[in-house]
Parts: C-alpha cells; sequence; structure tokens
DNA sequence: GAATCGAAAATTATCTATAATTTGGAGGAA
DNA sequence: TTCCTCCAAATTATAGATAATTTTCGATTC
C-alpha cells in the first residue's frame, strides 16, 4: 500500500514486537474472557491492543496509526477507530482531534490514584461481597494465591493475583463496579510490567494470605483494611531506559 | 430517505422531543464543558445523545437506529459508531454485535450501586481536595447551594447540586478519578430526572451546608462522612407510567 | 382465533474509495 | 543558520456498496 511507504517505522516495530498470533490466541490478560468469537472485529483489535499496550509491546506515547493497525488485522479502518475510544475509555489511550491516537503515558502521580482509586472500590466490592463468600470461593482464591508462588514470570503472576482479586470481589454482583475495578488492574498490570522486581511478589503473596485468613474467620473489618493497604503499596525502583541512563520506576504490587 | 419510510416511530418521535439545536447549543449538563467547537464529530454527537439520555428525552431501553442518528446530524454512520463507543463506555448505552444499540435501562439495584460507588470515589476525593480547598473555594461552593435553593426546575437545581461536587472535590488534583466520578454524576442525573420529587431538594440543599461548615472549620472526616450519607441517600416514589399503572421509580438525591 | 413458518424489509457491520484538513518535514531564500 | 514555503503523509470524515443478521409481517396450518 502507497500510504506506508514513507511513514515511520516505530509503530511498526513495537508491534512486531508480540507475534501477530496474539490476535488469535488467548493473550494472558484476557484469559479470563470469553475468546472473543462472536465479538465485533472492533472489540476484538481492541482486546489485541489492550494486551499489547498492558504488556508494554507497545510503548506509552507511541502513535496508534489506524491504516497499520487495519492492515495488520486485516479489517479497515472504521472498526480500529471504534477500537481507539473503546481504549480511550480506558484510559489505555488518548486521542487529539485530528493529531491520532497515542498510548497513554503514566506517572508515579496516576500510579498512586489508580491505587488508591482501586483501594476504595475494591473495599467496597470486598464489603458487599463478604456475605456471599462461599468456602469453596475462598478455596479458589486460595489456589490462585498458590499459582502466584508457582509462577515463574510477572504475566503468569500478575493473572495469578488478578484472579485472586477477582474470586473474592465477584461475588458482590455489582457489575458496574466490577467493570470500574477491572479497568483498573488493567492499569496495574502496565505499570507493574514497567518495574517488575521478583522479591515484590512474596509480600503480596503474605497478604492474600492474610485476607484470605481473615475472611474464613468472618473479620470483614481486617481483610478490608488488609486489601486497601495491600493495593496501595508502591514498588519503586530504577530501570535502565534505552538511552542507557536510569529513571525510577513505580508499581502497585497486589 | 427511503430508509426512515418503514422504521418504527419510537425513536425518532423521542429526538423530536428535544429541539435539533440542542447540538449546536450548549446543553444543561455539559454547560461546565467548552461548547464543542474543535471536538470531533463523534464527540459532539456522543455528547448530545448523552444529554437527552441523561434529561429522558430518549427512554431507557429505547434503540439508538445508526443511519437515523446520522441522518439527524448531518452526519456519516462512522462517527455515528464512535460516539456509540463512547456512550456505551459511559454506561448511558448498551450494545449487542449485530443487535445494535439501546439506552441503558437501570432498576434500583444500579441506583444503589452508582451511589455508594460515588460515595467511595467521592470521599476519596474530598480528602485529597481537602488541603487545596480555599476560602474562595468554598465561598464558590457556597454561591452554588445558593443557585439550588433559587432553582425553579429539575435541571437547574441539577446543575447547581453538580457545581457543588465538582468545586469541593476538583481540587483534588486526581484526573483520572474525576472522570469517573463525572460519570456516576451523570448515571446520577438520569436516575433524578426520572424520579424527582421538589421536596428533596431541602434535605440536599441542607447537606451541601453542613459539608461546607464542616471543611471551613478543616474538620475533614465530618465532611467526608456527611458527604458519604450525602450520596448515599436514595429517593423513592411512585410514578405513572404511559400504561396508566405505578412503578416505583428511585434516585440518589444529592 | 392462535401459533408457526418463511419471505421480505430493515438494520448492523463491514469494506472500498475519496475529499478535506492538518501535521511534519524537505528544500530554498534571506 | 534561521525562517518560510510548499509538498507529502496522516488523519478525519463522507459516500456508496455489500454481506450477514435480525426483525417484521403475512400466509399457512392447527
Amino acid at each position: 500500500m502507497r500510504v506506508m511507504l514513507h511513514c515511520t517505522q516505530a509503530a511498526i516495530s513495537t508491534f512486531a514486537a508480540l507475534p501477530i498470533s496474539t490476535l488469535a490466541a488467548s493473550p494472558s490478560y484476557l484469559s479470563c474472557m470469553e475468546s472473543g468469537k462472536d465479538d465485533t472485529i472492533a472489540v476484538r483489535i481492541a482486546k489485541a491492543l489492550a494486551e499489547r499496550i498492558i504488556s508494554g509491546a507497545i510503548e506509552p506515547g507511541a502513535r496508534l496509526r489506524q491504516d497499520h493497525v487495519a492492515e495488520e488485522f486485516g479489517a479497515s479502518h472504521v472498526p480500529v477507530r471504534e477500537a481507539f475510544r473503546r481504549l480511550e475509555a480506558q484510559g489505555l489511550a488518548v486521542s487529539e482531534a485530528r493529531r491520532g491516537v497515542r498510548v497513554a503515558a503514566f506517572d508515579l502521580d496516576e500510579v498512586k490514584e489508580v491505587a488508591e482509586m482501586r483501594a476504595a472500590l475494591e473495599v467496597l466490592a470486598l464489603r458487599h461481597a463478604a456475605p456471599h463468600l462461599t468456602p469453596a470461593i475462598l478455596d479458589r482464591a486460595e489456589e490462585a494465591t498458590h499459582a502466584g508462588d508457582r509462577s515463574r514470570d510477572v504475566r503468569s503472576w500478575e493473572e495469578a493475583n488478578r484472579t485472586f482479586h477477582r474470586v473474592i470481589l465477584t461475588p458482590c454482583g455489582m457489575p458496574r463496579l466490577l467493570a470500574a475495578i477491572d479497568d483498573l488492574h488493567a492499569a496495574s498490570a502496565r505499570f507493574l510490567f514497567a518495574a517488575w522486581r521478583s522479591q515484590w511478589e512474596t509480600r503480596t503473596d503474605h497478604d492474600h494470605r492474610a485476607i484470605l485468613s481473615a475472611l474464613r474467620q468472618g473479620q470483614v473489618d481486617i481483610a478490608a483494611s488488609i486489601l486497601a493497604r495491600h493495593v496501595q503499596w508502591i514498588g519503586q525502583r530504577p530501570v535502565r531506559m534505552q538511552s542507557g541512563a536510569t529513571r525510577e520506576a513505580f508499581t502497585i504490587v497486589g
């Protein structure tokens, strides 16, 4: 296509960082959802791009060129534009009128903000879920914690962590609240992939067990306060950048 | 246009309930934002439809037909579809693949859910805003309360109420949190317009004054707890339906 | 008269093509 | 070198066409 002849190669190379198969295969972050068989093309593209943004395969600030995305997914620009609107609503992309769409940047302030929002909303969800928590549900949460222990890489650890939170919160039966929490988890996962340190697992898994222990004893207030502290703990470490310089990177570890 | 000849008239008649000028003119609910001069057409359509959905001009469950909307706004279906995605993300519309887009329905459970989310998030925002609140800001909040007293109809009262909340929360400087609160306010306003009772103003305005009084004395905890209760108070009243039967309608009044 | 089936119409979802606008950069002039 | 002009690329947006699906409505049957 002539359109692509003179474009900068940045976006293409970042797309190439993940195999095309992520379109068809179930990506790690989305493995909890049904494989979008009857989704619209727009939804499938949005999910695939979301996975790349969250995993860091596309860098913050990188432009998302609709024609390139359309060509890669074998679609036209119309569903691509719809996918962009969806990513924008999730806070994963920002668009300026007539200046295109970019992957959302993030800084320490946003990490803190997401952590506090998660604390507030997850505590709310937990308080409503608590009366409906059964031993079977708590066992599934414990299994997710074990899966976190066994995980060898960030992605599987992140998935286990997310499963833990989802399992204990879903019984609240508040769909809007759960959707908001999901979006915040997606943001958290972005931060996590950007600044990972393996020893953080230990602390997090300890918190998970303390939460489960409190819930098993019916101590909802204690569980809620551990959850709030757990989600607001911010990890911080230096990360080497492309230029060779280092900068601080931050993440929510829980 | 032939397309419209055989369609059901429900959607058209509800659209007709508000003048076309709402597209260009600044509607009540959006009067706080800049009139979208440099917005994209998709954003303008989304704002106009949001205003109609919130005000009740389009009923819950009503179908949003993209070709009809496109024709009314003098646009093509592409920006209309983008507007639909935006409304979907705000929780004002729901779309099923290949079955079109409908105005989101709501019930008591969702009213409660939104109220609790607002309580959690507005309390969070208030705690962060409190250190930055100046007498000038509190005076503006008090002026908004007066405007609520003076208002003669639901729309202006709603706008005054929303201004009050916005003025005392914006200084928190957390854009993602404020955007989430805005969406919840939009949902609240829908409920309010659906079930309005004038005497509710009194209670709400009393709460507003109590919050301001606490803030002026630096009693942030007290202000936060009044705010939480204030936002979670659910109004309830019977409403006569088209069929002549009555049903209970609920709203967040604050 | 009610229920069911099927065909026609409407609608969604998509693609292709194209106009208009804007950005960004290359190349020339002061 | 710096600034300006102009061109190419990218994006926004429209129009028209098509496939697939859903809805509607009428005919047939019980």
